[in-house]
This record gives structure tokens, sequence and C-alpha cells, in this order.
DNA sequence: AATGACTCCAACCGCTCCTAA
DNA sequence: GTTAGGAGCGGTTGGAGTCAT
């Protein structure tokens, strides 16, 4: 069975020989691709346009990196997916040099597993049932925390500020015009949900500072205030987390003195126009960040133990919303 | 040395989206 | 508004390479 889009024609396939790709090459350096399904024939190739085009795309292209994903690499990467989830193309957009089939690829044959290894669903980046019933039992290397947002890690000096993951996904979120502090209250039930991957809703305690993030990793203190505690951001109600798919406080469930968040039973999503609006804005930030993230690889990152960075960025639940401004009592939001 | 299990990744398949007629 | 063709995407497969027995 050849593919529908050239069954009329004779088609070579699998591996492609140095004699065609250089004959692909010369023609696109040549003429461009144009339309990639007269490139076969112009080209002098038995091969049809897609089969060319993905040649092309994730081989031939002069602008590819080779070899192994960098630390960083993999950390955008890992940030990306817990709010896009499997959509690789974009993903690539912000991995300069590597393809959505390469990131796929690297994702299924290590990144997965890494995340399953650390206990992590890597579709949802939470804890796995089996985990979690392994943290109740405190049978976990890492100490208790102390809050579902908590992570015990070390802490680290300034400069790890902007690296680490929790910035890197706050920055990657959309700000929408249309998300201000009005939205979001103890009971205001219309909150503007975005289609994350995972349920959970929290703040941060940016306050007048718009670029500037919170480093999860040293979050020892939450992000779950809403924005109209008194006190500002920053604060943990300790029983209180806030469910994006109901506007309501998630209640943490005590078992054994441990804390379990209740895990909502479904998101509400968006409108597809809607996401798609969204993930131009999101495109947008994470061209910000990528680009960020290179430059300010600086020694104490590259120093860094990756893998504990690694599990920090994983375990760190998504639906954010974050504060885009502030004046006065009113807060703007982004999400 | 043989072979079976496993991993990685290039390539394919089938689907959706986009656009022009 | 409909349709057809092309482009692009994500899931899957198959084979080459590697490792363990």
């Amino acid at each position: 069975m050849g593919h529908h889009c050239c069954s009329k024609q004779k088609v070579k396939r699998g591996l492609w020989s140095p004699e065609e790709d250089e004959k692909l090459i010369k023609h696109i350096t040549t003429f461009g691709h144009g339309s990639w399904s007269s490139v076969p024939k112009l080209a002098g190739l038995e091969r049809c346009g897609k089969s060319c085009r993905l040649r092309w795309i994730n081989y031939l292209r002069p602008d590819l990196k080779r070899g192994s994903f960098s630390a960083q690499e993999e950390r955008v990467i890992v940030d990306i997916h817990r709010i896009l989830g499997n959509r690789w193309a974009q993903i690539a957009k912000h991995l300069p040099g590597r393809t959505d089939n390469e990131v796929k690829n690297f994702w299924n044959s290590c990144v997965k597993k890494k995340l399953i290894a650390q206990g992590l669903d890597p579709n949802t980046h939470n804890l796995l049932p089996s985990h979690k019933a392994n943290n109740n039992g405190c049978n976990l290397s890492h100490p208790k925390p102390t809050s579902v947002f908590f992570v015990n890690s070390p802490v680290k000096d300034a400069s790890m500020d902007m690296n680490t993951s929790f910035s890197t996904l706050l920055s990657l979120l959309p700000n929408d015009p249309n998300i201000s502090s009005s939205h979001f209250s103890h009971d205001g039930p219309n909150i503007p949900i975005y289609e994350q991957q995972n349920p959970n809703i929290f703040w941060t305690t940016e306050e007048q500072n718009l670029n500037t993030f919170m480093d999860f990793s040293m979050a020892r203190f939450p992000i779950c205030s809403p924005p109209s505690h008194p006190s500002g951001f920053g604060i943990v109600e300790e029983d209180c987390l806030w469910n994006s798919s109901q506007l309501q406080p998630t209640e943490l469930d005590r078992q054994d003195g441990h804390e379990i968040l209740l895990q909502p039973e479904q998101q509400v999503k968006k409108p597809h126009q809607e996401i798609k609006a969204i993930e131009v804005e999101i495109d947008r930030k994470a061209d910000i960040i990528s680009t960020r993230e290179q430059n300010n690889m600086d020694a104490s990152f590259e120093s860094s133990n990756f893998g504990f960075d690694f599990v920090e960025s994983a375990v760190m639940p998504c639906d954010i919303m974050y504060c885009n401004s502030y004046h006065g009592d009113e807060f703007a939001w982004d999400c």
C-alpha cells in the first residue's frame, strides 16, 4: 500500500540513500521546495512528495542541530510539554535546530522514562497513583512536603531564578487582557480556564514586578493564595488550593497527617479558536523563554544536579495563573 | 560466536487543517 | 457553502545497533 498522496506513482520507500539525499539537497537549494508534490519529479526521485518533505525537514535541512539533547533543552521540553502535551511541533519550535520528530523520539525514549522513574505520570506530570500511595506511606526518598506545592529543595543562589522551570513555565503562559482580578474571587465562579495538562491553579508572589517570577524550586511558601487575600501573594493557606475547573478551593485531604490534593474529575475545555489564540501567545512567550534560558546558562545551572531540577520541574502543578500587574487592590491576571 | 532482548530513531501512515477554486 | 489538493502533525512501526546471556 503506497501513500494515498502518490498512489499513482511508483515510489521507493525505506531508508534514503546518499544519492537520493544529494539529489534532494541539490534541488531544494537550487529551486526551493515549492510544491512538495512536484519535488520528486523535478528532483528525479522515485519518492513521494511527503517523503521528500520529511527527509528534508528531519534530516537534510542545513540548520539542524545534531547530537544529544542538552539538559537545558530537556528542561524546555518538559516545561512546555507540561502545558501543551504531545504537541511536538509546537515544542520543537522553541528548540532551534530540533525537529518535532526528534523531540518526540527523545521524549518517548528518554524523558518519559525519567518521569516514570520519578513516579510521575508523563502525560499529566502529576504523581502516579502508586507513588501517591507511597507518599502517604512516607516511602519516598524526599522528605514529606508541607504543602502540595512544596518542594524540599536546597536553597539555590539567585542566579537560578531564571533557570528554573517554574519561571519558565510561568513565562510561557499567555497574556489575556480579558482576565483580571475581577474574575477571581472565592465567590466568582466564572473563572476563565485554559485547557492544560494539570488541573491545579496556583499563584505567584509578584507584586508590581511584572517580569520576574518566583523560583518554584525555592517555593517553600505558596502559591495558592487567591488574589483577594488581604495579605497579598505568597501566603499559604494550608487547606486551600484553588481548583481551576470549578473555581472552588480544592480541599486537601488529610490522612495520617499527610496532605493529598483531591484531583478534579475533569477539566473545562476552551473552544478551539480560543486555544489557538492562546497558543500564539504561548509561542511568543516561549520564544522569550528559550532565548532567556540560552542566555542564562550560567555556571550554577550548568553545575546543578539536573536530576534534581528535573524532578522539581516535573512535580510542579499546572493550570497556572499569574499576576501580571497589581494596582491597589486590583490584580490583573494572566493565565 | 550465536542469539535473543532491548533501545533508538528514521520513516511511514492516517488524520486534520488550510487554502484556493 | 462545498470540494479537492497540499501541508503539517502526532502516533506508530520497523530495522539497525547495542547489550546481555
